[in-house]
RNA sequence: GCCAGAGUAGCUCAGUUGGUAUAGCACCUCACUUGUAAUGAGGACGUCGCGGGUUCAACUCCUGUCUCUGGCUCCA
């Protein structure tokens, strides 16, 4: 007699050694249908697994995350046995589950998208026939037999630690893995190829360059359709259409990986600048600014000569060495650095919007994503140990305040000492604690990268989340005992004796070209009204009507507004469909109703037209939504 | 940097087996003077990314190079 414990902490008697399958069909048909695995006793396993003693038991069904990932790890053998059908000389290598699907390092000739029909055709009949997944566990001496002609697998299983290995069998395919899988290949419903590129062994470039082939899978056709769906919108809103389209930047041969930006796109910039000065003034910050090229001797000092010089831009000048500036701190340094503090000045919040270069790799280059001249809104907070905590909290409070007023959120995540790393083990304890003190008066769940920090430091990341789920890194402060050091900054404390003051690095946009990007496609190009390059159009009806356009548009200018008039000889329709494509907040149409009445027609950029609104209310209403940094276009709504 | 794909007018793109190139939008001109998402007619616009080669002839084939796109972190 076996008694199953359920979740709920029901107990149920089975006579003979259940599966999992015998389990969930003891409950329904429907649950055994859509079970995929099962935790027994806090191990996810087979369904297909006896259960020979009294255990705890969680059926994993297809609505589970835990269900999802498994379907897809059975979807990448699946694949590769589609693959293997197909070129007999492939190699395999790992197949792993990722964020949105899966992929399997495969060792073969190189791939295009041409070849994903014939590949999923092959793994449409693979799920069609229903093959069960089946589990044996071999010695790994036999496992060695058994991959003898598969130099990859037996890299692998030669570093594996346990003698037992399992392997994953379904019709003639059989894989080394952990696993578990699902019963059967046919509860893939929904598959699609999604990417194919080039990827190393263990990723590195010295070893054999293999087709990554990705894909992913869904329980159900209706989610992949929904997930192609996120993919197509996510391509509409590509930065660097919407980039095009607006006018807003581009780039040049002459400059690889260095934005231009046009008008419209410094409009939005100044205003992206406007709105952090003027919060970080508010929190009382300072804002300085250092060159962008300096001298050898100050990166030996800073360590970046040292650590980071394949990716500087160097140049010599009059026989000295010069290299541009890829971070902003040892600048900052030099300037805290250039008088006496006392421990009364602290903590000191120097900010920076810095230009830094950096020669990233040419492949890596990525629109505003990935640059290599970019500005960072850099501060260097210098305070005493005792500090830390109340300035982290205030970095928390200020980048929290910052992100919502573009309605995005984030989460955060604390970096700890990695492997390699400077400093004292008491310095680490408290600069650690400090930030973990800062983030639990902060009040918010965060994530723990244990051993991620850099080396000179724990950090926090902060990590927001646009329109459309996607998730950025931008946020990040970092504690530095290095820098400090290494300048020989001080201040002087109560007893009148020298004392090494901390140092954090903090950003909030953080490169403010990338977050200007992922702005871009927050707002797929539709930006709130004030940041709006144009904010209102104005349309005269006809030629007769443009002095009067151009007596309204002063007096919208005036008042600080961002106008722009239409006065080719086109259709009304034409005009409207002009500014709205370009994404106009307000458009005004002026006619001789208007001029009549000296009231005004606005469109807003969802369609709706409102007749009759005076100059006075307009403003008002427009100004105020301005001031407030409203989202929405709930403007002239009462 | 590496792998794969791409580069034709300001933008989006066509271009068959090699015979100096297509269309729409945008732009200019003219007519129309428009009431809430494209008025009509006409015109101008190209070293086919750049260099070299093959050929009587290259946007097309070969080669080099530059730039762009996707990926190169996820460990059976």
């Amino acid at each position: 007699m076996i008694n199953i414990t359920f979740p709920d902490g029901n107990i149920k008697a089975f006579e003979n050694n259940p599966t999992g399958l015998d389990v969930a069909q003891s409950i329904s048909e429907g649950l055994a249908r859509d079970c995929v695995a099962m935790e027994l006793n806090d191990k996810i396993v087979d369904l297909k697994m006896q259960i020979d003693s009294d255990s705890k038991i969680r059926l994993i069904t297809t609505r589970d995350a835990e269900g999802l990932e498994i379907m897809r790890h059975s979807a990448a053998h699946v694949m590769a046995d589609a693959v293997l059908r197909l070129y007999h000389d492939a190699q395999l290598t790992i197949g792993p589950v990722v964020e949105d699907g899966f992929y399997y390092d495969i060792d073969m000739q190189p791939l295009s998208k041409d070849d994903f029909p014939k590949i999923e055709a092959e793994i449409q009949k693979i799920i069609k026939a229903k093959i069960p997944f089946e589990r044996t566990e071999v010695s790994k001496s036999d496992a060695m037999k058994f991959y003898k002609d598969e130099p990859y697998k037996l890299e692998i299983i030669s570093e594996l630690q346990d003698e037992t290995i399992s392997l994953y069998k379904h019709g003639d395919f059989t894989d080394l893995c952990r696993g578990p899988h699902v019963p059967h290949t046919g509860l893939i419903k929904a598959f699609k190829l999604t990417k194919v590129s080039g990827a190393y062994w263990r990723a590195d470039q010295k070893n054999a360059q293999l087709q990554r082939i990705y894909g992913t899978a869904f329980f159900n056709k209706k989610e992949l359709k929904a997930y192609l769906y996120f993919i197509e919108e996510a391509k509409k809103r590509n930065h660097r259409k919407i980039g095009q389209a607006l006018d807003l930047f581009s780039f040049y041969d002459e400059a690889p990986g260095m934005p231009f930006f046009h008008a419209k796109g410094i409009s939005i910039w100044n205003c992206l600048l406007d709105y952090w000065r003027l919060e970080h003034r508010a929190a009382g910050y300072v804002e300085t600014k250092t060159p962008i090229m300096l001298q050898r001797s100050l990166w030996e000092k800073s360590g970046h000569w040292e650590n980071y010089r394949e990716n500087m831009y160097t140049s010599t000048i009059d026989e000295d060495e010069y290299a541009i500036k890829p971070m902003n701190c040892p600048g900052g340094m030099l300037l805290f650095g250039r008088r006496p503090h006392s421990y009364r000045e602290l903590p000191v919040r120097a900010a920076e919007i810095g230009l830094v270069h950096r020669h990233e790799l040419s492949g890596v280059l990525a629109g505003l994503f990935r640059v290599r001249a970019f500005h960072q809104d850099d501060a260097h907070i210098f305070m005493t140990p005792a500090q830390i905590k109340d300035e982290i909290l205030g970095v928390l409070q200020l980048t929290e305040r910052i992100y919502s007023t573009f309605g995005l959120g984030f989460h955060l995540e604390l970096s700890t000492r990695p492997d390699k790393s400077i400093g004292t083990d008491a310095q680490w304890e408290t600069t650690t604690q400090g930030l973990k003190a800062a983030l639990d008066a902060y009040g918010r769940d965060y994530k723990i990268n244990q051993g991620d920090g850099a080396f000179y430091g724990p950090k926090i990341d902060v990590h927001i989340k646009d329109a459309l789920g996607r998730t950025w890194q931008c946020g990040t402060i970092q504690l530095d005992m290095s820098l400090p050091e290494r300048f020989n900054l001080a201040y002087i404390d109560k007893n009148n004796e020298k004392q090494r003051p901390l140092m954090i690095h903090r950003v909030v946009y953080g490169s403010i070209e990338r977050f200007f990007g992922i702005l871009v496609e927050h707002f797929a190009g539709k930006f709130p009204l004030w940041m709006a390059p144009v904010q209102i159009a104005l349309l005269a009806i006809n030629d007769d009507l443009a002095p009067y356009a151009v007596q309204v548009q002063q007096t919208l200018e005036k008042a600080g507004l961002r106008t722009e008039i239409d006065s080719r000889t086109e259709s009304l329709n034409k005009k409207i469909r002009d500014a709205q494509l370009g994404n106009i907040p307000l458009i005004l149409t002026i006619g001789n109703k208007e001029k009549e009445s000296g009231n005004l027609s606005v469109r807003t950029l969802d369609g709706k037209v409102r007749f009759g609104i005076s100059h006075e209310k307009f403003l008002a209403r427009v100004l105020e939504h301005i001031k407030n940094r409203e989202l929405d276009l709930n403007i002239f709504d009462d």
